[in-house]
DNA sequence: TTTCTTTCTTGTCTTTTGTAAACGTTTTCC
DNA sequence: GGAAAACGTTTACAAAAGACAAGAAAGAAA
């Protein structure tokens, strides 16, 4: 259950056999079906997840409509980080679009992994140095690239997330409308 | 020279007089112009900044014009963190916009701090929360926000920036043209 | 000061997106 | 299986943004 996990960080650092052994103590699986709420809005949060299988999205509501602003699936960490770290109440909702299978690693554990494992601090240091290129990857091409190029972009660099999300959600994500998506869909359509 | 650099990381963790030293030893100090490139579109940089006085900005060049995506100013680190990490060429400028004072950091020394100062990995770690954190609000606001609405956060938020910066790259930041923010700020002109 | 460059605004026209509503299709779930 | 919900597309109209060009205003430099 946990190999899948160290496959995982066997890549990033060398953790030793009993680094791994405490690292697993810490760890909790946890199984949940489509449509779980795993942080909720307006609650505190003190879990990252681990994604062994399944697909999840984080939204936001704004003006009643669920805004989706992240999508991931296998082998990644996902949490709400702002509530996490200052542990204020979470703005943004963590919601399963498949049945999900995760390991669950709270605060309290991380906390003591830092003081017992000392390359705990260079893993998760290392792991966020990839989360924000990332980030700001994302950030850049909402700057630079107009919605139909961010479409495009997501189709070349992720075509299984198309199977696995519905449209509206995928739109709301580049930052457009459902309506929007359609229309670019048709004219890409079109054009080839 | 140092002192406005520790009192940052004062606030963040404690580190002790011999790693403040060492930390000392490995940072020098720069004093450059404005529009001085700190990095260069398709060069490599080893370096990061920490701000001390001045302000900086990120561009991309896309279809021949300079689209800006980071604006910084005082006591905040900076560097291309993409081409840092993986040692690639940068694909983004990194400029001064006034007369600016940093403190720079190489890799190979921060590689070294890592070792000498076991501290180090979570001084670095908190920051990167903290700038991960910020990046997700930016991106969120892309999401979520209309232009409109992202210049009057950007107004309230950090209504400094605004005498410092020159609008058309303000504009760009915001993911608009410069005519279309001349247009904004009159419409919220007439509003009043 | 005068000149030159950069910056900002405005106008016109075109394209894109948003809003709201309708409609057919698919999926979900008793 | 059948009802209800969710999903995807389309249409008409309104609002916003982009492209391009012209010109005013502000700053920097000679």
């Amino acid at each position: 259950m946990t190999e899948q996990f160290f496959t995982f960080t066997d890549k990033i650092v060398n953790f030793t056999k009993a680094n791994k052994e405490l690292l697993a103590t810490a760890l909790s699986f946890r199984q949940v079906t489509t449509k779980t709420e795993l942080v909720s809005y307006n609650k505190r949060t003190d879990e990252l997840y681990f994604l062994l299988k399944g697909c999840l999205r984080k939204y936001y509501v704004k003006d009643g409509e669920q805004i989706t602003i992240y999508i991931t699936a296998e082998n990644s960490f996902i949490g709400a980080f702002d509530s996490f770290v200052t542990g204020t109440p979470s703005k943004e909702t963590i919601e399963t679009l498949e049945p999900t299978e995760l390991l669950v690693l709270n605060k309290k554990d991380l906390t003591r992994l830092y003081k017992e494992i000392p390359l705990m601090n260079e893993f998760v240091r290392k792991i966020l140095e990839q989360t924000l290129i990332q980030f700001q990857q994302a950030l850049t091409s909402f700057i630079l690239d107009s919605p139909e190029e961010r479409y495009t972009k997501l189709l070349s660099q992720n075509p299984q997330i198309l199977q696995r999300v519905p449209q509206h959600m995928l739109a709301t994500y580049l930052g457009i409308t459902a309506t929007s998506l359609s229309r670019i869909r048709k004219r890409i359509l079109e054009k080839s």
